[in-house]
DNA sequence: GAATATCAAATCATATACAATCGTGAGTAT
DNA sequence: ATACTCACGATTGTATATGATTTGATATTC
């Protein structure tokens, strides 16, 4: 087994931190410390924090440095409806090649969801929610839409510690449109019907999302 | 004006050769040589290396270095049905928002391709048609999707040199659709139909591709 | 003769040292 | 008070040197 690199260390590192919240959004991200504390010296640093920054997590400017990704209303909107377009299609593209076990491994995922709606733990329900869908995705025969699919999750993971959190009422909803959604796979539905029907799904989520933090902030009008 | 990195002269260096070919897919990006001759070192090199591959441009391999992408038939499909999804519904959000003025200029250059059409210039009909789409694009609103559409033109270009060039045959169908897609967006018609009609243009090209390549080849079935 | 071990050259990976650049705040003129 | 300059500290950018890994050729064993 071929030892990690450093520079896959510091990204592991950075990731974690990133994901667990420990690097909250706007976070400046400084090398030497980072360097010191890890053991290693700045170049490997400098690479991860590259790689971070092709994915999206982090944003960089020259000679200023790195700082956790920071996302405005629109941003959110903008990342939701690109995910929604990649996980919409990834789906229809799949969905011919799903197989009975794949569905029925789906649907006991789903089957957890509803039960965990009774006390309700926002981390919890997400993460199932990606178990449900890479499920589906198993059988997506196109990598590139996949790597889309996950570059947008990656963009939604910085959001879980802002205020772009789940809403809980739309839960239920959630869970129905996947048994839904699993029924017209299972009957052979068109493409082009699944599509629609996977997209319409992310973007139900948004528009829910949109709509508490307007009435939260009370303040800018959007257009879904 | 600040003057430009050595990392983005590097990556401005390596990136004109391999759009221009000098590079061609397969090639070895080997550090050393190419640091000597820009006369600066290698680390630099290694970070534009770095943001070549996460563009897709090339690949890389821990301990043993870069190339130039190779781009196999499938993987040549995958990144054409990707490309085709991203386009098609860029083009469906900038429609609303398409001025008369883009409109007119859409198709002064649409009316240049077709009288491209007598001595056919594979390279300057491409370069026009990116035009084309991208005057549609300007009013875009998601940076998200606008950006994954030039992941795949990138990814394409790649290409220029290979065996997955444009099929001439395909040239005037292009135009005629190019010249329908404007009717679609002029009469303010709905987003899925424009949507549609988008990917629609681009799957067609792929498919031309793909079919004029069975016959060369005249080897492996393939379903578009 | 085929498989495997050995070694050297090429190349990548990282550490360290120093140069270049940027942001900030004190100081000064208006 | 405001705007401007400048110097300093913090941080990034790059060069050089050295260590680690891979690869391919050659030798060796069975």
């Amino acid at each position: 087994m071929m030892k990690e690199s450093k520079t896959d260390l510091a990204y592991r590192v950075m990731r974690e931190r990133i994901d667990s919240g420990t690097y909250m959004p706007g976070y400046r991200l400084v090398i030497a410390p980072i360097a010191q504390e890890l053991g290693i010296s700045a170049v490997p640093i400098r690479e991860a924090i590259r790689r971070l920054e092709a994915e999206g997590l982090i944003t960089f400017e020259r000679n200023v440095g790195a700082q956790v990704a920071l996302v405005k209303e629109t941003e959110y909107l903008h990342a939701m409806q690109t995910l929604a377009l990649v996980e919409g299609f990834a789906t229809a593209l799949a969905s011919p090649e799903v197989t009975a076990e794949q569905i029925a491994r789906a649907r006991r995922i789903n089957d957890t969801m509803r039960q965990t709606l009774d006390d309700f733990d926002p981390q919890r329900f997400t993460q199932l929610n990606l178990d449900f869908h890479s499920v589906l995705f198993e059988s997506c025969p196109n990598p590139h839409v996949l790597e889309l699919v996950h570059r947008g999750w990656n963009r939604m993971r910085v959001l879980r510690n802002s205020s772009f959190t789940f809403v809980p009422g739309r839960a239920h909803e959630s869970v129905e449109e996947h048994e839904r959604l699993l029924a017209l796979i299972e009957s052979g539905s068109a493409a082009e019907l699944v599509e629609q029907s996977a997209r319409e799904h992310r973007l139900a989520t948004l528009r829910a999302v949109l709509a508490r933090n307007a009435e939260h902030h009370e303040g800018e009008a959007l257009t879904a």
